[in-house]
DNA sequence: TGAATAATGGCCT
DNA sequence: AGGCCATTATTCA
């Protein structure tokens, strides 16, 4: 089981909308991809730049499948080039594959 | 198809 | 209260 979860769960240096973002994330079954405004419109929100600030903010690194969330047009949407940025670029090529993508490339 | 701009909603300091 | 954002949609060429 992940801990992760349970360290999102006894997270308290963040505010309940960003826990809710990142439990709606690991709620997302592998090979499955949502857009910043359908994990936004989940969790009850509409605005899907108030999740990727919590993504971005994202205290739960890595741990958390930050890299399954794309954005609407199906393409990676953002991300940075920071230390986790490189990972999550590398773990999103990987996911890809493993969720049979096709990379959409517009 | 690609780029730029506008509008939007919520979070952080 | 102000600024920020890993967005989205729309518009123009």
């Amino acid at each position: 089981m992940s801990d992760i979860r349970h360290r999102v769960l006894t997270a308290t240096h963040i505010t309940e909308f960003q826990r809710r973002v990142y439990l709606e994330l690991l709620r997302v079954p592998r090979g499955k991809t949502v857009t910043y405004g359908e994990l936004a419109r989940r969790i009850g929100c509409r605005s899907a730049q108030a999740v990727g600030q919590a993504l971005k903010r994202n205290p739960f690194a890595p741990e958390v499948p930050c890299h399954r969330v794309i954005a609407s047009d199906g393409t990676l949407g953002g991300f940075h080039s920071q230390r986790t940025g490189e990972m999550i670029e590398k773990k999103r090529a990987l996911l890809k594959e493993e969720m049979g993508l096709p990379l959409q490339k517009k």
